[in-house]
DNA sequence: ATATACATCCTTTTT
DNA sequence: GGATGTATAT
């Protein structure tokens, strides 16, 4: 072994067996089936490490990608560590970002300038909107969010307008296809591509001109691909394009062509990858990573059969499969395992730990939502108390709806938490509007952009003016920028026309300030401010608009966070300006302001909220959805609602998408190192009244062995003293409870309240600091006063519970007392 | 043009 | 429960 091979094969050290494979596999397709907590970031980075120092090629000949900024940002820093040197030149990006940077080089070949916008999904969906109407079409039928979907959807699947048309069959299809024809129409008068175009229209480029491909294809030497199992067809042939023969010959418009489009036809044609002969040869080094366990993006038209039929895209590939675990005990993995199993569609794999069993999963069930939401507090309480920290606790469930419970339940207890998910700082109205400011100033053809400031803040320029605009922007082909030079042109009437007049002074001035002298409406100018900052930009479009005074002024309390949003937005800024400047450095010059607000859009388009998805940092518990969750790992682990309709969801159950849940309850599961708890509620208000619960299909599909559950019912849903219907209706606030040791009927009531689903003492306990000690039950024992899980009170009196009705009305006391009226 | 009051609708969401 | 959109009034 020689001097360099010893120093590569240093990277090999630690790694398991098939680890180990998967790092010097010599090239050609490789398929890495990384099981949950199998270390596959760990094979990613070495491998990337491996390939340089063993000499097969070199740091900038690598792609590396991934489908988040925080996974690239890992890969890079980890691949820095591992070779203890800059990893400059090395392409880790999302697929997103990748194509963004090799279209702002090729816009001009698609009829784009280099300052395309991205439309983000709100800024899509507008623009959607404005074509149903345009077109006439009844949007309370045809939402702009489902239209918009379908639209992604075609793109997805790289179904041009004309395929889309070709396939519509129905009406709604129609509608659909043509909404999706003037939406494409519009995106280039806007010089506009959403996220959707950015793969779309790399995957275009690389078509239509060969050389293009050519020349990217030869960049990168090795290609990698980090979770695999999410890629959609666009993405898949983008990989194809990069290292493949080519796949090209041809899938033209009303050929074949759509792949594995399920609706075009046959499920197993795939005309993407039949490889062709007499083409020049890829170098076909792709590597991808992926579990199709956790694929759980399908609704965004993530293609599972990606990482499935692996081997028969490239008959050549090897496959390794990664099955040992580094995260979870064998109970955990166990529950895994034994869910998973009942998909059909998938590799058969079988995760094993050598950590030992550790606890059991337990399963709860509780009696409401609320009762849940205590219970996993008083976990918490517990586990915080053996030492486990907050931030290593998670709590996760299918739909953000069911987070309000258990935030209530921690605010009561002073428990500090974090809540992932919601509205994103970039999502953020005042922060959008901002940003809007600047994209127009970028790019005025940005209609979008334009309807979003132009009455913001409030200057009199109502809905039907700024229709006026941008239809006589779009008739007239013109930006909206040349339209407020001239707005009677447009049809405005007086009010308005002055109210844009003041509208157009202030942009003059923004403009100025960005391309330093006054230039004619339109194209960039020329010689701009040199040593304008991005953030000053930023503040000059909150001060000259009046957009932060208007917030200064304002009484509305809430008003006070968005401009701290805003101070924030200006903090990132200043960042942004003092990385441009330190990188900047040699030989560059200074940037010019026009340049560097082009490269500030350009990052914080396809950003989101890159870091805050983490553990809790100190002492903060994690609030989450399972999506939210995957790739993330904890302690403890809560999964709440696991009933039928939640989860799996009833729109999944109808649609035949349970495969997609187990795995989605399968992520959930496996995040979970040492403490899983699993729960469900009988009745569970969601909107509006409670309703009746049943535990979710998936709890069946557990291995018993692996599980601590209370009592046999957690499993089955039923009461303990089955028999007959009861305890599904209204009733009066009086109910009974049986006494005395002989049931009043066959297998009877019994009279204690374990059948009540009052099992422990937690279940009992109070929620009001101030409330007299909580009377904890133990089985046998006679209750006089219980504090019922919303805090009213149940007061016994010999056989009849009477419950007060206070503040919080009644709606909710109805799920304790259903149970009471059931004894009867 | 805008403020307010009522109705309506609810998955998940890496970019 | 709440955010969004439409109808109505000013």
């Amino acid at each position: 072994m020689n001097s360099v091979d010893a120093y590569a094969a240093e990277l090999l050290e630690g790694l398991n067996e098939p680890q180990r494979h998967a790092v010097q596999h010599p090239g050609g397709p490789l398929l890495v089936i990384a099981g949950a907590g199998s270390g596959k970031t760990r094979v990613l980075t070495h491998r990337v490490a491996y390939l340089v120092r063993s000499g097969q090629c070199g740091l900038g000949e690598i792609l590396a990608v991934t489908f988040t900024n925080k996974a690239a940002a890992e890969l890079r820093h980890r691949v820095g560590d591992l070779l203890g040197r800059s990893t400059r030149g090395l392409w880790v990006a999302t697929f997103h970002s990748a194509c963004a940077r090799i279209l702002r080089v090729e816009a001009e070949k698609l009829g784009y300038t280099r300052q395309f916008t991205i439309y983000d999904s709100d800024d899509s969906k507008r623009l959607v909107k404005r074509c149903l109407e345009a077109e006439g079409a009844d949007t309370k039928r045809f939402t702009p969010n489902a239209v918009r979907n379908q639209i992604s959807d075609h793109k997805n699947r790289l179904r041009s307008v004309e395929q889309a048309q070709d396939l519509a069959a129905g009406h709604y299809d129609r509608t659909v296809a043509d909404a999706y024809a003037a939406y494409q129409k519009q995106l280039v008068a806007n010089n506009a591509m959403d996220f959707d175009d950015l793969m779309g229209r790399t995957v275009d480029l690389f078509e239509r001109y060969p050389d293009v491909r050519e020349r990217y294809r030869r960049a990168f030497k090795h290609v990698l691909v980090d979770e695999y199992q999410d890629t959609n067809p666009a993405q898949y042939r983008f990989l194809q394009l990069l290292c493949m023969d080519d796949p090209m010959h041809q899938a033209g418009p009303s050929g074949g062509g759509t792949g594995r489009d399920a609706k075009g036809g046959g499920e197993d044609t795939n005309a993407l990858t039949a490889p062709l002969a007499g083409e020049e040869p890829g170098h076909r080094n792709l590597m991808v990573v992926g579990d199709d366990a956790q694929s759980i993006y399908g609704f965004r038209s993530a293609d599972i059969r990606n990482i499935l039929d692996f081997e028969d895209d490239f008959p050549d590939a090897e496959v390794i499969k990664l099955e040992q675990n580094y995260r979870s005990t064998q109970h955990i993995l166990d529950a895994a395992n034994g869910l998973i199993g009942h998909n059909s569609n998938q590799r058969p794999k079988h995760l094993f730990t050598e950590e030992g069993e550790g606890d059991e999963v337990r399963v709860r069930a509780m009696q409401d939502d609320h009762a849940e939401a205590r219970w996993v507090v008083s976990e918490v309480e517990r586990l915080a108390g053996e030492g486990v920290p907050l931030g290593e606790m998670a709590v996760l469930y299918r739909t953000n709806a069911l987070s309000r419970a258990i935030e209530t339940s921690l605010t009561q207890a002073e428990l500090d938490y974090q809540v992932i998910g919601g509205v994103r700082f970039f999502d953020r109205a005042e922060v959008k509007d901002a940003l809007s400011y600047l994209q127009w100033l970028h790019n005025p053809a940005n209609t979008v952009a334009f309807a979003r400031v132009v009455n913001r803040p409030r200057r009199g320029i109502g809905d039907t003016s700024v229709g006026r605009m941008l239809n006589h922007a779009a008739s007239t082909g013109v930006t909206p920028l040349e339209v407020i030079a001239d707005p009677a042109a447009a049809g405005l009437k007086t009010a308005a026309v002055k109210a844009v007049g003041a509208f157009a002074e202030q942009i003059a001035e923004l403009r100025e300030t960005l391309f330093g002298a006054p230039d004619e409406a339109g194209v960039g100018g020329t010689a701009s401010g040199s040593d304008l900052r991005v953030a000053d930009l930023v503040e000059d479009v909150l001060r000259v608009t009046g957009y932060r005074s208007e917030l200064e002024r304002s009484e509305d309390p809430q008003d006070e966070g968005r401009l701290e949003n805003l101070d924030q937005l200006h903090a990132y800024a200043e960042e942004f300006d003092a990385e441009g400047t330190a990188g900047a450095g040699e030989g560059t010059g200074s940037e010019d302001a026009f340049h560097a607000l082009d490269r500030f859009l350009q990052q914080t388009a396809l950003l989101s909220d890159a870091d805050s998805k983490a553990n809790g940092p100190e002492g903060q518990v994690t609030l989450m959805t399972l999506h939210n969750a995957k790739g993330l790992e904890y302690d403890a682990v809560f999964l709440v609602g696991l009933e039928d309709g939640i989860f799996p969801h009833s729109r999944a159950i109808d649609s035949g998408e349970l495969e997609e849940e187990r795995r989605l309850a399968y992520v959930g599961i496996t995040r979970a190192r040492r403490h899983l708890a699993i729960t469900w509620a009988r009745r569970r208000a969601m909107y509006g009244p409670p309703q009746s619960q049943v535990p979710s299909r998936f709890l069946r599909e557990l291995p018993h062995e692996a599980l601590d559950e209370t009592s046999p019912e957690a499993m089955s849903g039923q009461p303990s003293f089955g028999g007959s219907e009861r305890g599904r209706r209204d009733f009066s606030q009086i109910g009974r409870i049986g006494r005395g040791s002989s049931p009043s009927r066959p297998g009877g009531p019994p009279r204690d309240l374990s059948s009540l689903g009052l099992k422990r003492g937690s279940d009992l306990v109070s929620s009001k600091a101030d409330a007299p000690p909580a009377p904890t039950w133990q089985p046998g024992q006679r209750v006089r006063h219980v504090k019922f899980d919303t805090g009213e009170v149940v007061r016994m009196d010999g056989d009849v519970v009477v419950v007060h009705f206070d503040d919080v009305g009644e709606k909710r006391l109805i799920a304790g007392f259903a149970r009471l009226e059931a004894l009867g």
